[in-house]
DNA sequence: AGAATAGTGTCTATAAGACAGTATAGT
DNA sequence: ACTATACTGTCTTATAGACACTATTCT
């Protein structure tokens, strides 16, 4: 028997089917205050989120209006849900993610009161300096950077708060655990920026500590030194800059080498 | 206005809705073959299939019969798709599992001929004992374990080539770098448990080597000496029993530490 | 005794991390 | 000259990994 003839005898009546599926996108920058000339800069971990319009596009009342939420919305035709994230991100703060990555479903009946509606939570790793011309739009009546500590103290929308916890202990995992801290950063960095970086997720003194991070950034075989380039907007003292270089990196937690 | 008003004037059909929404489980299980008495195991990984039966349960011609596949099938109601999970695991190969973890969602259009099928891939792991009663059941003409390198000679259905290799991604990296290796094994093992099992997904020479392994399994901070326990069933010299403490362990690959 | 696994003693090379010092350049 | 950052020299201690050796216990 044919596969057209099994497609034919299918009735997708027999099983309930979900009454929406969406995408959320929990959007990541790193603000970096460049406190004086010629100096590190201090960088904080952020979350972007948006406001609930009291109407939607459409005109009608909005769901959760007035609380804060990842920005996201419904998967339209034709796309899966990572295609959704990249459009939402766009649509709802005018901004295009660098990196964005899916992390986990939300599907719990009645987490949504419109029914049953499943969302797939991404995270996302914008640069700062394109959040810059960050706008509200449709379903947003505002869009603002909450730094980790402020976040959960929210009036958050759904079980938003939920998803947020997790993408926080997953970007940082993700930072210190792969490459993606690359994408925060501009393509040639100096050691104090990316010891910046790290530090908004960790405390370890073999970061922390300066000189070991210095001679440390040039032992990592994700990391090379971009020959005879060098800048001066950490310091006045030429300061090296390096790279990244893509490869899959894995740390097994039972040995000590790369 | 109020959320219930809103939610009124909701439209559920403004949105496409997905025609259903699945779960599937790359169920893997370590083989252990212990050759002889007194000898540590050979391990090999596998992951478990089913071959789709040519009828359903209810009599119908069953899509994509005869290949190859991974157990699962649709979320039902008040169901998320992780319960969804632990539920057609046992339906389909009578099997409990230890460790079920949601790692990847498959939505894009076109990947099931029966129209907009989301499936939500899990991994479980599985001990080889409790598999010794699996059965075929339902959809299942016959359940078989693969070794890794046979699987992707095989006959898939849909899109489970994809989800497989990415399941064998996501456990082999898990296993070096969390703990859930604790879920292939006894509560108490041998370091020459533990090596056997990490041998199957890597070949790094501080962990192939036997006094190395020893060495270090008494300085791992997540595994303790069971004080006063040992056992004979890898050697006639008696070992020491270990034990997994469950702590979240991140290693940093920026720095050496734990 | 022999065989096989479980471990320990000890050495060498490398790395980690701390402390101190030098180098660079703008003000 | 002063200051802040970017390094480097060097020491101490810890760890990795190899080699050789001992220990246990069943056959």
């Amino acid at each position: 028997m044919s596969n057209q003839e099994a497609l034919n005898q299918y009735d997708s009546n027999l099983f309930r089917t979900p009454d929406g599926y969406t995408s959320d996108i929990a959007v990541f920058t790193i603000t970096s205050h460049q406190l004086a000339e010629f100096t590190p800069p201090k960088m904080t971990l952020k979350l972007m989120l948006i406001k609930r319009a009291l109407m939607n596009a459409e005109g009608q009342t909005n769901i959760e209006s007035g609380k804060w939420a990842l920005p996201g919305g419904f998967v339209q035709d034709d796309e899966s849900g990572y295609e959704a994230a990249e459009r939402e991100l766009v649509e709802e703060t005018g901004v295009k993610g660098l990196h964005i990555k899916h992390f986990s479903v939300y599907d719990k009946p009645g987490r949504d009161p419109r029914g049953w509606i499943i969302t797939n939570a991404h995270y996302a790793i914008v640069p700062e300096h394109t959040l810059s011309k960050r706008n509200a739009s449709d379903d947003a009546a505002e869009v603002a950077l909450f730094s980790i500590d402020e976040v959960l103290k929210l009036d958050l929308a759904f079980d938003h708060r939920d998803i947020i916890k997790d993408a926080i202990h997953k970007i940082t995992n993700d930072l210190l655990q792969t490459t993606v801290a690359q994408n925060f950063l501009p393509k040639h960095f100096t050691y104090s920026e990316l010891q910046a970086l790290l530090l908004t997720v960790t405390k370890d003194s073999s970061i922390s500590s300066d000189q070991s991070f210095a001679r440390k950034i040039k032992t990592l075989p994700f990391i090379q030194a971009v020959a005879g380039s060098k800048t001066q907007r950490t310091s006045k003292s030429p300061a090296q800059l390096y790279e990244f270089i893509d490869v899959d990196v894995v740390k097994p937690i039972y040995t000590a080498r790369y």
